[in-house]
RNA sequence: GGGGUCUUAGCUCAGCUGGGAGAGCAUCUGCCUUACAAGCAGAGGGUCACAGGUUCGAGCCCUGUAGGCCCCACCA
């Protein structure tokens, strides 16, 4: 059969293509396999109302890369794939959709509604994992998991209750993060902050005695309808007799108490603060400290409620002019500042955030994030880069109780019920459990479990837990996450202290974050600013093969990037040079297979390329190993492209050529072994074009399942290396200066190598046919002294040799005389720098014995090369 | 206010445990050399932000300064 490529490398007409074969043999699906080690990675479970994005692309790229590594090594290797039911977002989408049709939530009913969400899911949450696939993810797709599938809601009840009954989760009013347009609690995490300009209110607020009045200031004048009380500092002495005494609160004409409190700064504006409990969380707290009145003025949207008649039903914004005008009209505005501060907004929908006093369900923190601090310190787990664990350990030193309950439908309901008639409360897995008091039936809480506590079990709760199955045991806990740094507060401290207190185990060992990919400009992809480029547009133009390779290349751990459509390019060159050199190649193989060669049989020139892959195979698989994937991909690069392409394929056509080389077999058979070594360490990152190659070249299967390339000490030639090197540099030497006299290639001379040295002959000697090539000789004549070369020819040098050409052109002496001088310079500078290191006493004394050799042995290198361009430009002297 | 991170060629970025500064793109000069012009061969271009320190030796380690970015934090 004969091996054959297409004449140009088209990625869109062969992936697709690859991606349905690697499917249909599943060799994606990883089992549990006791002959084995595992190697498991599981998929952080897109939104399913996402679309695919580049950070998704960079995401699972890298997990991709990771994964099919690890296979190649053999490992059976998991990567598990899901989605996550995103619960704010897929019900705003669903209740955006319904309203359409003039429905909403309330008119639709629970049930109804959860259908129609059910139904959206069906059909649009499974576009973001098609996306996925586009770009070559090695996904086991036959353990594809949701959030709230069966498995997984099982677990979630199971952890609510046993959290529960370790008194770990608990029921309170509780001031909250209240969102007016999603009308749900959220998280501490889940608000987001933004300098926002604003005004500071200065207010003046009446003794009730009459006897004077107290001046505060204040961001939000439309809580005062809310307040309870002014508060100054107990040290202050300004206020010293204040406080005890009452105020009238302007507007509202209620009298309110002064009280002292240290939370006040009297530092900061006036020193004295109005105090609204249920509308600030500081408030709050000066509340309960104080036995403060909470008086709610605000309805769950924002709105003014009821009791104040006149204000009853506008926004917060409305209101906070409506009364900012009476205040005026009062007399008791005293003055306004512009002001800048940080305002809370929903991560989601950024509305402002409103701190609301509501009944809400709650993890306590404080004993789950212990063991999670203490794995990180005990290296159990490790993040990549290190300097991530300061950013997990500040947040989790300082973690406050996770408020998990939301006012939502779409998501696990809250195991927990409630009798109407003696108020018991019950929490258990029964579905329609009856009041232990009072048998009567029980109605369970309507809210709904925050999206994260379900993506916290994920590690586990997608290989089966709470049983005990053999996928727990085998593939858990997982070996490394991948994911943004963004993402280390929702998700992987949660997972962390989830694993610890439900499996006893770290979920993983390693955290490995990566950044965020940008514009080229530097700014965030983004819906709103439009700058944000699709994934699959890319795939489409360049392939995924370029996409993967741009990502990941030129980046280091946790650094953002930068996307521009040039670097898509420059990897699709790449990939292209690939197709290219392994056309060329196969072009010249025979029908038949590649026959086997024995080492005596190589050239140095194959020796040499061999030791090269086999010194990058070991780099590579190290590099990797560590989590330097850019610094491999770089290194895959270079060789590929440079020393195989540019120099090894350069070197080896003229023994391709005419049948009777006696080397021709060995040239094969190298360039053949070192292709496929070269794309099996490839394939991670291009899987593509590495398997369209590989399976047209060689007789196995997959390149997927093929074994990665291990060092090999039989392949070790350091004596070629140094040989193929000398040459290169020679070939260097000539093309400078023919390149610095504008010769064409075109036109070719007679090289003659002058050397004393028997080795360096012998090098010239066995390689001179392709020397010739490279360095555009007629002829190479390999000679101890000058004899019989002309006083015009042009020299260039290296270590222990002198190059002459002569040409039948003349010579510019001075431009001749010129770059010898310059070289002459360049030396001098080096020896300066060698001499000077090693006339140090302290250098010699304390530098390590390997060093000083170096330096001896450059130190005799350049004191030769000095003499040989004395020599030179003596000659041209002469 | 606390913490993190960055500052390296014209641009965007690599640089792993300290041992003669790299890549891609851009620029300049030659080449249609029968795998590739999405290419080949050359060249130019850097006080590695600044100041100290540790070391025989610092882009890399330590301290400080300046500027940029990010995260966290209850100053109304």
């Amino acid at each position: 059969m004969a091996k054959e490529l297409a004449k140009n490398y088209n990625p869109s007409e062969m992936e697709a293509k690859t991606y349905e074969r690697w499917m249909t043999k599943k060799y994606f699906h990883a089992k549990v396999d006791k002959n084995k080690k595992s190697f498991t990675i599981v998929m952080p479970p897109p939104n399913i109302t996402g679309q695919l994005h580049m950070g998704h692309a960079l995401d699972n790229t890298l997990q991709d890369i990771l994964i099919r590594f690890k296979r190649m090594q053999g490992y059976e290797a998991l990567w598990l794939p899901g989605t996550d039911h995103a619960s704010i977002a897929t019900e705003a989408r669903v209740v955006e959709k319904i309203k359409e049709e003039g429905l909403s939530k309330e008119s639709l009913g629970r049930e109804k509604f959860l259908d129609r969400v059910w139904e959206w899911k069906e059909q649009y949450g499974g576009r973001i994992v098609s996306q996925l696939k586009k770009i070559g993810s090695s996904c086991d797709w036959d353990r594809e998991r949701f959030t709230m599938d069966e498995g997984c809601s099982k677990a979630v009840n199971e952890v609510f209750i046993n959290l529960y009954n370790k008194g770990q989760i608990y029921r309170g009013e509780r001031i909250i993060n209240w969102c007016p347009h999603c009308l749900t609690s959220i998280s501490d995490a889940e608000v987001e902050y933004e300098d926002q300009a604003g005004h500071f209110w200065h207010l003046r607020y009446p003794l009730a005695d009459g006897s004077g009045y107290i001046n505060l200031a204040t961001t939000r004048p439309e809580t005062l309808l809310g307040d309870t009380a002014v508060a100054v500092n107990p040290k202050d002495e300004r206020y010293k007799d204040f406080v005890g005494k009452m105020l009238i609160l302007p507007i509202v004409h209620r009298e309110i108490p002064i009280i002292a409190d240290d939370y006040v700064d009297m530092e900061f504006g006036t020193g004295v603060v109005k105090i609204t409990p249920a509308h600030d969380p500081n408030d709050f707290e000066v509340g309960m400290r104080h036995n403060l009145e909470i008086i709610n003025v605000l309805t769950e949207d924002a709105k003014i409620v009821e009791d104040y008649k006149k204000y009853a039903g506008m926004d917060r914004y409305e209101a906070r002019k409506a009364i900012v005008e009476d205040l005026e009209a009062e007399g008791a505005l005293v003055k306004v500042e512009d002001y800048n501060h940080n305002v809370g907004i929903c991560y989601r929908c950024k509305t402002t955030v409103e701190p609301r006093v509501s009944k809400q369900w709650f993890v306590a923190m404080q004993k789950l994030a212990k063991p999670a601090i203490e794995a990180v310190k005990e290296g159990k787990t490790k993040f990549v880069p290190q300097h991530f664990d300061k950013t997990y350990y500040h947040w989790l030193e300082g973690i406050r109780d996770w408020c998990i309950s939301r006012q939502l439908w779409w998501g696990h309901q809250i195991p927990a019920f409630y009798c109407d008639d003696c108020e018991e409360m019950i929490v258990t897995k029964e579905k329609n459990p009856i009041c232990p008091k009072c048998k009567k039936p029980m109605r369970q809480d309507p809210d709904t479990l925050d999206t994260w506590f379900s993506s916290a079990l994920w590690p586990f709760s997608t290989l089966g837990w709470p049983d005990k199955t053999e996928e727990l045991d085998y593939f858990y806990p997982t070996d490394v996450l991948v994911t943004g740094y963004d993402i280390i507060f929702f998700w992987v401290i949660r997972m962390m202290f989830s694993g610890l207190e439900h499996t006893g185990e770290v979920p993983f060992h390693t955290v490995f974050i990566h950044g965020l990919v940008r514009d080229s400009l530097g700014r965030k992809m983004s819906k709103s600013l439009g700058n944000g480029i699709d994934p699959l547009e890319v795939i489409e133009k360049y392939g995924a093969d370029a996409l993967r390779f741009t990502l990941i290349t030129g980046n280091a751990p946790g650094n953002d990037m930068r996307f521009y459509w040039e670097k898509v390019e420059a990897s699709r060159n790449f990939a292209n040079k690939v197709w290219n050199a392994s056309r060329f190649i196969m072009m010249n193989m025979p029908t038949e297979e590649v026959e086997e060669v024995s080492l005596e049989e190589l050239t140095p020139a194959d020796k040499w390329i061999l030791s090269k892959v086999n010194t990058l195979a070991k780099e590579v698989t190290e590099n990797l190993e560590k989590y330097e994937i850019g610094i491999a991909a770089q290194k895959l690069y270079d060789f590929i492209w440079e020393e195989f392409c540019d120099w090894y394929i350069e070197m080896v056509k003229p023994r391709l050529y005419g049948e009777e080389d006696r080397t021709k077999k060995a040239a094969l058979y190298t360039l053949n072994t070192v292709l496929l070594q070269s794309l099996k360490l490839l394939h991670p990152y291009m899987p593509f074009i590495t398997e369209e190659i590989f399976t047209n070249l060689s007789q196995e299967e997959s390149i997927m399942i093929s074994s990665w390339p291990v060092y090999k000490e039989e392949w070790n030639f350091a004596e070629e290396e140094r040989s193929i090197e000398t040459i290169k540099e020679a070939v260097r030497e000539i093309r400078n200066v023919r390149a610095g006299m504008n010769v064409p290639p075109s036109k070719k001379a007679k090289v003659f190598v002058v050397s004393e040295k028997e080795e360096i002959k012998k090098i010239f000697q066995e390689g001179s046919v392709f020397f010739a090539a490279l360095g555009f000789a007629s002829q190479v004549v390999i000679q101890s002294d000058k004899e019989g070369i002309g006083e015009d020819a042009v020299s260039c040098m290296i270590p222990n040799a002198v190059i002459y050409m002569p040409f039948d052109q003349l010579v510019d002496v001075e431009k001749e005389r010129e770059r010898l001088k310059k070289e002459e310079e360049k030396l001098n500078k080096e020896l300066a720098r060698v001499n000077g290191m090693l006339s140090n006493p302290n250098f010699v004394g304390k530098a390590p014995k390997k060093k000083i050799d170096e330096e001896k042995a450059k130190l005799e290198k350049y004191n030769q090369m000095m003499e040989q361009v004395k020599e030179q430009l003596s000659r041209l002297n002469g």
